[in-house]
DNA sequence: TCATTGAATTGATTAATGTCATATACTACT
DNA sequence: AGTAGTATATGACATTAATCAATTCAATGA
């Protein structure tokens, strides 16, 4: 049996807090978990699509997910990485439309999987919830809008440093606690995130790690110096 | 008196149909246009800007918008550029936040403003409209995502023959039958939706121009071979 | 109409980044 | 443990695109 599944509700689920069904109302969040199935997913294995239709919706309970597009000559661009807490798949079940993205595991993940018409309804009986979706979506916009500008103007150094920062957040949920985030993707995918070719990216790291702002085992990297990165970045 | 008022109604607007409130009822329609304002901008006037609060939302009745980021140097990143029917400034007013782009005229343009209120009046006590606003969203969603792909991916040359298709669309609703799409845009403005230096562009400009894939007049750009232009954006 | 300013263009050069080739280091599987 | 298959790393080189400088052109207001 290739996919493990487990049970899961959202009343008592770990990550509820830092999810958007945290605002719901506990009749609300029943109605979600009621006919939802979480499933285990392994590294590497592809979630959805590009080009398939939705017959639902995806929350993180574990793991992180790459969202990505595949361009003209088959390499992808990461839109962004998902964490437990994140919810992926709504914009095109709303919007009735195929998805226009992919999305892989990064890690092992465990996944809740709701039907599109629980979802729906709950969505109809709760127009604060409606709201919240509306602001994640507009949140995403903007995050998107700067992702364009950075990618249009900053050269690949920049975009690096921005982007380890950003990572930094997403592996910090983790906690370790003992010591720095460790960020785990392969270079291929940080090469995909940045939008610039793996040799580049490396040669770069390289001299990220001669200044002693991260350090890599294997292929792990740790941020040691985020202020010193954020200058790197030339952000505003 | 630097501001000049029109008086137009929703009802009897003639871009109606090409707008989203095409899909309203007519009590819907006399509601959003009960309160709100038509001001004719003259070229290159200030919508909005980046970081202030929305108050409402803007109908492009006629004109075009560019609405651009500005980045870290001062250089405008155009993300869209609108055209009559279209709305704006309806995510930031939505999820109450500040606008993360600006608003520019690129010819005299009519917008009508939509109170909040009004806005917000009309989404409650219309469910299909909030799910068409949700679709509008999503398909931008959508379009950034691709956008995102082809900065990342394609050289110059290919994003811009891709931005000249899009813009013959763009410019295409003025309709004036007699022959090609006249774009009407400074070079700056072209680079800027593109991503790349000014010069850079105008070099690639001149090399369409040479294999008569486009005319150019001052400014003005005529698309004579869209077909051939697609191959050249290697779009897919 | 002329003058003034900003826009468009062209050329020369430099810098950034991609590509190709190859070597080395991991990882996972039997 | 050995080995195949990837992933990482490095070097040499080609190419793209940015920058800087100078010139021509075009639109706007006095």
């Amino acid at each position: 049996m290739r996919t493990k599944r487990v049970e899961i509700e959202c009343e008592h689920c770990s990550i509820l807090e830092n999810s958007l069904f945290g605002e719901l109302c506990l009749e609300s969040q029943k109605e979600i978990s009621q006919h939802k199935s979480c499933t285990v997913y392994k590294k590497s294995q592809v979630v959805f699509r590009e080009g398939t239709r939705p017959l639902g919706v995806f929350c993180i309970n574990s793991g992180k997910i790459k969202v990505y597009k595949t361009g003209a000559e088959g390499k992808n661009q990461i839109i962004q990485v998902l964490k437990a807490g994140d919810i992926m798949g709504y914009r095109a079940m709303l919007s009735e439309d195929q998805y226009p993205v992919s999305a892989e595991t990064l890690e092992e993940s465990t996944l809740c999987f709701i039907p599109k018409s629980d979802f729906l309804q709950v969505l109809n009986q709760d127009a604060v919830f409606t709201q919240t979706i509306i602001k994640l979506m507009s949140k995403e916009l903007s995050a998107m809008a700067e992702s364009i500008t950075t990618l249009a103007q900053k050269p690949v150094r920049e975009r690096l440093a921005g982007a380890l920062l950003m990572l930094k957040d997403t592996y910090g949920i983790d906690g370790h606690d003992n010591g720095p985030v460790e960020i785990n993707l392969t270079r291929e995918d940080l090469a995909n995130i940045v939008g610039t070719a793996t040799e580049t990216l490396i040669r770069l790291l390289h001299d990220f790690k001669e200044d002693k702002l991260i350090e890599t085992q294997g292929r792990k990297i740790k941020v040691l110096e985020p202020q010193k990165l954020v200058r790197s970045a030339n952000l505003y």
